[in-house]
DNA sequence: TCTAAATGCAACTAGAATTGTTACATTATG
DNA sequence: CATAATGTAACAATTCTAGTTGCATTTAGA
């Protein structure tokens, strides 16, 4: 795939957030841990802003914060908020007259769901509050 | 684009292989099953072969037939084939001096890893055969 | 009240990946 | 020997990602 890092950011940025949580961070500072742009990471907490997981304050001392604690955000509401696309994509055109191709859409949705269903609760299981303890534990 | 389809369009075309066992399939047939360039399929099929799952045949009723009985193809080994990224990409660099930073690629790396390790089984339980008996079922 | 610092957002660029296409060398069938 | 097929290189069109600049808006604090 053009190989979209978005959901290695967003977890980055959000280790940040959840390990800083004194006062709000900026998107300068956490672009700099991500050696990134700041403009890359407003994008991103926005999308997870609209989501919930995050909320931003604005104007001089602003910044982002988690919007609950660490331990109740997991690696799938990050997925879910920054992820639109599912794992593959399928072809919206076909061969209409094939009757292989006809059930090609079927098949592979099906196979995409239920790879969805086991990935979905992987993720589930991981929260920035693991995150930030693996953090800990080495630092 | 960024979302790739040869996953989709491959297992599209090794059905096609598995439907028509009679004579080898030419990647002109199969092109126009999926509606695209036999060029691009016979790109595909290239992996394909490269990894023991099809074999081509040269010159005039030459084409490409399945390596293996379809019961013996998951969607595991069409996976490894055409698939070389994972499904999410790290960022390359970042900055070393931060300690969260530091700890990204190892943290993301094992999430990815529990992640795979939940898709390459589910995959594997599926298979050409049931594909095509999936096809037969409702033509 | 004013200044500094922050987000939100629009617009644009550069680069890369995907897909489609043409062309041609090679190979095998009959 | 003609036909039909793969393998592969080269290139174009489209799209996505990431980075960047600029600016309006908002807020804290001196």
């Amino acid at each position: 795939m053009a190989a979209n890092s978005r959901f290695a950011v967003a977890v980055h940025a959000l280790a940040v957030l959840a390990w800083h949580t004194q006062a709000p961070c900026s998107s300068r500072e956490i672009a700099a841990s991500v050696a990134t742009n700041a403009v890359v990471i407003r994008r991103l907490l926005g999308q997870l802003a609209r989501a919930g997981v995050v909320e931003a304050s604005y104007g001089a001392r602003g910044g982002f914060r988690l919007a609950r604690p660490a331990a109740k955000i997991s690696l799938r509401d990050v997925y879910a908020a920054v992820e639109e696309g599912g794992f593959f994509a399928l072809r919206e055109t076909l061969n209409d007259k094939c009757p292989i191709a006809c059930r090609m859409k079927s098949i592979l949705n099906d196979v995409f769901s239920r790879v969805e269903a086991k990935v979905l609760p992987e993720l589930k299981r991981t929260t920035l509050a693991d995150i930030v303890d693996d953090i800990e534990t080495v630092a």
